[in-house]
DNA sequence: AAGTGGTCTAGACCACATA
DNA sequence: ATGTGGTCTAGACCACTTG
């Protein structure tokens, strides 16, 4: 059935949270659990904000924060229907966050450098002094115990507490989120060549084998510089994968 | 100057434009026409519409609308601030233009096959029936009259009347957005890889230069198939840029 | 004509950062 | 204490699609 989806919500009016994100989450979490399916007609906001007591607005922001994220697609005069899959978007992950637990390999990393060093090319990269100390680490990536890419990572100071126990354990952006670094916007630059001396011998691969080199240098919102990152990928099995949008 | 940017707002209120999208245009102009400067301190929501005569929400909207596109940024008790230009996202263009204008070189295009065609992988892709007959576009990209990529597209029947001279002529987006195809969502995929012997041919390359592969699936955001895409590009002096965005 | 989403208003109160 | 942005309300009118 679930021709018109009506989801069940309880807001929490005493909770810091915002009433228009509490049931935004909920309505969320209705379309990934199947609740409401592809193309069901969802309730109109006005109905629903008669129904749960909420003003026009606050249901209008909670709907759009789906809309924003292609859960949901509104046609005016129509309605509100549940987006198919395929459109689903919730940012442009998969390149910022270095596992692949979605292969099914299991992921393990070694830090193979760790140090305060002067990079200006880093230093320049994130808009600071060319003899900004940065701490560098160069790490070596693993599937199955298998090498898959070398990763070097420049920190600005900020963020230099960072030791190399917890690299070890923990992905770069699950710690940078302990730091404080909420959301960043990064640009990033991805080409292709064959690898150097260096780079066949901890891959491990054969000098006919491509690497994929990704740049990256990303910023917090306030233009706070987070990190900037030169990794080199094996192209056997491995391709990036992203979602992007076009307005 | 221009510590503190107050910009210059004209609104028509006959105009069928939104006022808040009138105003969010007109702030937007005042950044990228460099009147307002990176870190100057943006007059706040209140002044700006007792300023202009519009109402609070409207006047937010408006606000909003930069921020989501990394123009602004607010702090709460604190204010709202020109961003630095690095976290400018307005989209993630680049790979979705098969142009590179940006390096600089002169490019064109050339159509080497077009034709209608069943190709079940590529319906597969954009969720048709195995047997719906496609809009199949082989071209060479050039830049400065050197081959740089092989492009090929499969178009759904809904946009099977693009003709070979449009395509000679102008960019496939640009094609597209005439037949009504206002955003869209794509998957993409990018991988790299030595050279195929045709591949090699076409774009006089050497077959140690390996080649950058990337294989895409636009949809429209109510779930209606766009294109399928699988581009192959040299590596030398190409590289794929991309603005990502992680919260 | 009826029903939908899109825009806009005029207020209210709260949370946070700074002085 | 002040000023900022963040949330929320209760309405109004308009534009678009379908029967």
């Amino acid at each position: 059935m679930a021709d018109e989806a009506v989801v069940q919500v309880a807001l929490d009016r005493a909770s810091p949270v915002p009433l228009y994100f509490q049931l935004a989450e909920q309505l969320t979490a209705a379309i990934t659990d199947g609740k409401a399916q592809a193309g069901d007609s969802f309730e109109n906001e006005v109905a629903m904000s008669e129904r749960l007591g909420l003003s026009r607005p606050t249901v209008r922001r909670a709907i759009h924060h789906l809309v924003d994220q292609g859960l949901l697609v509104r046609q005016r005069g129509l309605g509100t229907f549940v987006a198919s899959r395929r459109v689903h978007r919730r940012a442009s992950r998969g390149s910022l966050y270095d596992d692949l637990s979605s292969q099914g390999r299991k992921p393990s990393t070694h830090v193979l450098e760790y140090g305060i060093e002067n990079e200006p090319k880093a230093a320049g990269s994130l808009d600071l002094d060319a003899d900004t100390q940065l701490l560098a680490v160069k790490r070596l990536r693993l599937a199955d115990g298998e090498p898959l890419a070398i990763m070097r990572n420049w920190l600005p100071p900020r963020h230099s507490s960072i030791t190399r126990e917890q690299l070890e354990a923990r992905g770069l952006y699950s710690l940078l989120r302990d730091h404080g670094v909420g959301s960043v916007v990064a640009h990033q630059s991805v080409a292709a060549r064959l690898p150097t001396v260096e780079e066949r011998g901890v891959l491990k691969i054969s000098s006919r084998l491509p690497v994929i080199a990704v740049s990256r240098t990303a910023f917090e919102p306030t233009g706070a510089p987070v990190e900037h990152a030169e990794h080199v990928y094996r192209s056997d099995g491995y391709t990036i994968d992203l979602v992007l949008e076009e307005n």
